[in-house]
DNA sequence: TCATTAAATTGTT
DNA sequence: AACAATTTAATGA
């Protein structure tokens, strides 16, 4: 996924739009690139865009008052977020932080809350999108906290080709295992040996710079 | 196009 | 955390 038009062309929310709708959308989204570790949006500005993920790859985070931060989501090329916060009208409670060099879109929330007013297939997507997205977030509550590292990386590499959320993103993935690391909350070391063993059991291939699923309804149950 | 070198990534202790 | 090995990207003949 190159340009907007690529985004646009795969989001499946485009699809019920009228001509008039997508030219609204065109016009007024704004494309812009970040930096490897740059931040896309701060916890504490006012949410007024939703964030579409063009190329790259971005994470949702949480920081603690001592400076520690937590990764709750990472959302690859393809994947749109921040609707929580827009349709609240709040105050954004996470960052997103580019994990690689990253282009994203932005929508302003004028266009955004004109989309929810006047298509029914742009409500149809926002709807899919909570509901996995709270699965997601169960998931983690359930499982996650006490599973051990090869199992976390099995989920968080599953949550990451989730269909729904991302229909853009293919069965293969350009990350390095300390991009992973930043994901999961675990050391580059601790990746590697994990990656490996899911390697061996066939759910995944690893190379350099490049995951690939093999069996993502293995990598959803490991650990299980 | 091919060879050399530098930089980034991964494996190992 | 430090070091070695491997892969990719960049450079220039």
């Amino acid at each position: 996924m190159r340009s907007f038009e690529d985004l646009l062309l795969a989001s499946p929310w485009t699809q019920g739009l009228t001509s008039e709708h997508l030219k609204r959308v065109r016009t007024t989204t704004i494309v812009r690139d970040f930096a490897a570790e740059a931040h896309v949006c701060h916890a504490g500005d006012p949410a007024n865009v939703w964030v579409g993920v063009v190329e790259g790859l971005v994470r949702m985070v949480s920081m603690s008052s001592s400076g520690k931060s937590m990764t709750f989501a990472a959302l690859p090329s393809g994947s749109w977020f921040g609707e929580g916060s827009v349709l609240k009208r709040e105050i954004r409670k996470h960052s997103a932080i580019a994990v690689r060099p990253s282009r994203v879109a932005l929508m302003p929330d004028a266009t955004f809350f004109w989309l929810l007013d006047s298509s029914i297939a742009f409500n149809r997507f926002l709807l899919v999108q909570l509901n996995e997205r709270l699965g997601h977030f169960m998931s983690i509550v359930e499982h996650d906290r006490l599973l051990e590292p090869d199992a976390r990386v099995a989920r968080s590499l599953a949550a990451m080709f989730n269909p729904q959320l991302y229909p853009g993103t293919k069965h293969q993935i350009e990350l390095s295992q300390e991009e992973l690391g930043h994901i999961v909350g675990a050391s580059r070391q601790r990746i590697s040996q994990a990656l490996q063993v899911l390697d061996k059991a066939g759910l995944i291939k690893v190379d350099y710079r490049m995951i690939t699923v093999l069996d993502l309804e293995g990598l959803r149950r490991f650990g299980d």
